[in-house]
DNA sequence: GTAACCTGGTCAGGCTTCCTTACAACAAGC
DNA sequence: GCTTGTTGTAAGGAAGCCTGACCAGGTTAC
């Protein structure tokens, strides 16, 4: 079975096909979160706020997982201590690392951006199919799975856990 | 009829799955492009060969699909008409105006970009499944006329011809 | 016709986000 | 103890985009 795209020249690549519906979709959701009390968070703190959860991760494992560098990290993380969402504790089984975690207020912020994500996501079920959108999900677990596994651990499927 | 996604707390916002897909997708085709001889186009040069075609565009046109400001897609202009894609034309309708067009070697490298972005979605649709592949533009475009006209006047699903 | 205004494009300067290079502190193997 | 690798930081820079100020050329009102 052959693959063939409508007409070749008026026709807008998958990418940037992707990057208008993602685009829309968070701007949604940026408009939200600006109008809530955690406007200061910007978009570069979603790569902490994605990953951190309970003890902690170090720095090394966040830049790994957002795919940046150590240093962008710590600047970003810099910037989330100062304004009390994030801090540093020291890694009790290694004296060099710090593990990252979030504040009181870091953890109700990320929980208020997930319902966000959520809300809006539901939204878009409303307007453009319920039955579209999971299957659009289903698609796109499957794809990050599949081509970044290191950004979505959460997407590793965990087999049944019978032995 | 409600949308449930899965666990809340163990789920990736739409948005970052759209965006690893997108790289994904994206990181391809630019795999591809480096190996040609247009390695010296880089992304942001993507604005002038998504929209531009045969007579020309205005700047301030590009400039307002592309959601940037003139002044961005000024340099952006300035950087190809250097390397031998592009060329500033004057408006003969209004003197003030230069019409931004390919030259051929941009027509070129525009072409060669469609059909390397044609053969990635193809090689996807044998990974992932031809009608999901299908289904996921189907949506994306409905979603693209949707939210983002401006960016994508090819969606404007033009009626049949028929009076 | 001319003053006032609008529009297409450019110039200058700045911000954000990310990178590269270099390094200090600690860990681990031998 | 010494080498090698790893964690995190410091300093500086590049890419990509922005705002503000401006000029040349149209357009409108009178």
């Amino acid at each position: 079975m052959t693959y063939v795209p409508k007409d070749p020249a008026n026709w807008i690549p998958l990418p940037g096909l992707l990057d208008i519906a993602s685009e829309a979709l968070f701007a949604e959701f940026r408009a939200e979160l600006e109008r809530s009390e955690y406007s200061d968070i910007r978009p570069t703190h979603g790569c902490v706020f994605r990953f951190v959860q309970g003890e902690g991760l170090r720095l090394t494992e966040i830049a790994e997982r957002a795919k940046l560098t150590k240093q962008s990290v710590g600047e970003i993380v810099d910037d989330l201590v100062q304004r009390g969402y994030a801090k540093r504790i020291p890694d009790p089984d290694d004296r060099r690392a710090k593990l990252i975690c979030l504040t009181e207020r870091g953890e109700a912020a990320q929980a208020h951006g997930r319902k966000l994500f959520a809300k809006v996501e539901k939204r878009w079920a409303q307007r453009y199919g319920v039955e579209r959108i999971a299957a659009l999900r289903e698609l796109l677990e499957e794809i990050g799975a599949a081509e970044a596994p290191f950004a979505a651990p959460e997407l590793a499927h965990a087999e049944p856990a019978a032995a």
